[in-house]
DNA sequence: ATTATCTATAGATCTATAGATAATGC
DNA sequence: ATTATCTATAGATCTATAGATAATGC
């Protein structure tokens, strides 16, 4: 635990945890109330603790660490959905899951991270990697959709992109009524969720019209 | 008709509306694909086909620009939904006309300018005047709510949240996938509003949770 | 005279690098 | 010697203003 090289001039680490993880916590808040253009690297330097330098020894620069922020908001998502795949409870009972726990995750942690998939600067080719995670994540949720309304992937893409967008509307939701946030949020989410798919209809009698 | 002032360098209006209009056209698109913080006036002044200094004979400076960009977007909504307050028809057809209202207004105009209040920047003071012409449609959103479902506006808060987020969610839907919205997605929406606040059901026999 | 535009620029950032410094590790 | 930090700063923007210029209006 010994510390390496020159001390800080403010002090240790806030967090504990290390200057990168100081670098990665102050530029999440920054980055989702203040914007990404908005925030400069001084600004980030200062509320981490550190000189503004010194940020580039930990990363090239704004965009790696925003790069860092997205892939570690995104992925733990990506893999409790991947893994659902594989679980034999029925799709309805896999989509509730994977919903709640997106929504969940959402609507968790100091700061409302989620946001940070809103950034327009997100355009920028050096997040693709990014964006081919969260990828990932739409296709698992369109698998699920299709195996709920027992539909072609094809048809089910529009149901998903509700479903997704109902997800996500939990960062809206936070940012303008932070405090307004009812404890069963996920679980209301899910329920909706559900509806929007129609499948909290028990299977109904042969071929009446059950919509879409 | 006549050009009032010293003509342009760069030859006259490309929209043919005026300068300021060349102005919140340019800058609104800038904003929603580089971003707020991202976008120069310089950038703005370009893309408008004018000196950078010329901005500031229309606009105080960048923030003036996003808050009539913003009043302008969100202004036909606020109407259009205290229009419906004085309708004579059920609460559940004009919760439907005005969902329906608000998706095509945000699936529609060449630039996705409703993308324009995500941007984090809005915390800002200077915004509030656009903050509070959104939380009048939103009370709006929980009066039809709260008519659909027969309770109190403080129960119609959460699900007027869900209904208000799954619109609003067209906008990330329409930034990740912009080619791939349906032309009934408007419809769709609409669709999707009713079920969650369950206004598809008719009204049931005797307190059973009918579903479909 | 009034208006809309321009050019030029001061001063304020902001980014990224060079090079010094203060610890530990060997 | 290696590492993490610092200070200092060059060069690149970026914002906002001053003042000139080229039209029309009277």
């Amino acid at each position: 635990m010994a510390a390496r090289g020159r001390p800080r001039a403010s002090g240790p680490s806030a967090s504990g945890l290390g200057t990168e993880q100081d670098i990665l916590l102050a530029a999440g808040r920054l980055f989702c109330t203040e914007g990404y253009g908005s925030t400069s690297t001084y600004a980030i330097a200062r509320a981490a603790g550190i000189s503004q330098a010194t940020m580039y020894h930990y990363f090239e620069g704004k965009h790696e660490i925003l790069l860092a922020l997205l892939l570690e908001t995104v992925r733990p998502s990506v893999e409790y959905a991947e893994r659902l795949t594989a679980s034999p409870e029925p799709p309805t009972e896999r989509l509730r899951k994977l919903v709640s726990y997106d929504a969940t995750l959402l609507a968790s942690g100091t700061e409302n991270l989620g946001s940070l998939y809103l950034l327009p600067e997100l355009g920028d080719e050096r997040f693709a990697p990014f964006h081919a995670e969260r990828q990932r994540l739409f296709e698992t949720y369109r698998e699920l959709v299709a195996a709920c309304q027992g539909c072609g992937l094809r048809e089910a893409h529009p149901t998903a992109s509700l479903v997704l967008g109902l997800v996500e509307s939990l960062i809206l939701r936070r940012r303008t009524e932070p405090h307004m946030l009812e404890d069963d949020i996920a679980t209301r989410i899910a329920d909706a969720a559900l509806r929007i798919v129609h499948a909290d209809e028990p299977p109904g009698p042969s071929g009446t019209s059950r919509l879409r």
